[in-house]
DNA sequence: CGAATATGATTGAGCGCTCAACTACGGGTA
DNA sequence: TACCCGTAGTTGAGCGCTCAATCATATTCG
């Protein structure tokens, strides 16, 4: 640990056109979304989760469990969206301190005419320069980064709260 | 056009996977970075370019086309960044409009303070889940992305003002 | 030359995000 | 019952980003 291992010649070329490829990815589709749906990405996959969970209607922590958000982003979220008429809050009976976030009608009119755009952003921009064994081997390296970082999170935490013990 | 060509479901588990993954690598890169150097990403990228650059210094329009950044995201940028001392203005004598940024020893001692930290967290996240196999598929894949990225942007740009010759 | 246009860079407003409180409620234990 | 801690969700401040407008200087062309 004391030594810093850098990343191998090859390593770093990969990493850079990583870094520049997914930034121009995201840059791309955050402003497709923007211009012609008037909503960030984020949104959209709040509306897409919304959108497929029985009743449309979910707990917001699950909402933010599903979006991978905190539910502080969340809340902002769902404040703008509720005011756009995209979502409606509902008070939990059984938990008080719970709250349902339920999409509207017009939430589901957005995400519709929001969608087309969106899919087709994204096969233009990374499917179609890539082969069907590419799209499958991607899949695999995403599914392993994917992997590797949910435990990591988790030790992160651990080791965050560890700091805490020690601390005090 | 007019019919919506929806992703195959091999084609959506992929794309769902691949937002998971580089959010979740985004947000942990990005949060690592600011607990232990106290800098953005972007902030890292750009003491990256400039430490590399001739004389550590470089026009801004030029270290803007070298981070992918607007001209305003970057003046912000680099406004915060010489309150800093990481960096500072210089005006070009031979084009008054134009300026420099000129790297400070202090942002490169922010720079190497900051990289072991962060070249562990990117092969840590990254690398070490994939295979050497991966990494060279991931790199080509990542280059063809990148490829089929940048003819579109320029292509949007026509098309942009193609709109506004249409509309006046 | 002089007017129109293009280019380099900055600015301010508005938005989404993070972080650290904070409110409010639920569940466990003495 | 009363207390304490954990959980659900919200809030406000501060920051980075985008977008459109602006300023100053170059460049082009009638």
């Amino acid at each position: 640990m004391s030594q810093p291992r850098w990343l191998s010649d090859e390593e770093q070329r990969v990493w850079r056109d990583f870094s520049a490829a997914v930034g121009m990815l995201r840059a791309h589709l955050e402003s497709q979304l923007q211009h012609d749906a008037g909503m960030p990405h984020t949104y959209y996959e709040v509306l897409v989760v919304l959108s497929e969970a029985p009743g449309r209607v979910l707990r917001m922590s699950d909402l933010a469990l599903a979006t991978r958000s905190s539910r502080s982003r969340l809340s902002h979220a769902i404040a703008r969206m509720e005011a756009n008429g995209w979502v409606r809050r509902e008070s939990c009976p059984t938990d008080k301190r719970g709250a349902f976030a339920h999409l509207t009608a017009e939430g589901m009119a957005a995400l519709e005419a929001a969608a087309p755009g969106h899919v087709d952003a994204v096969r233009a921009s990374l499917f179609d320069p890539l082969t069907p064994e590419q799209v499958s081997q991607l899949g695999e390296i995403v599914a392993a980064v994917r992997e590797g970082l949910s435990p990591r999170c988790a030790a992160a935490e651990a080791e965050e709260l560890e700091r805490y013990d020690v601390a005090e």
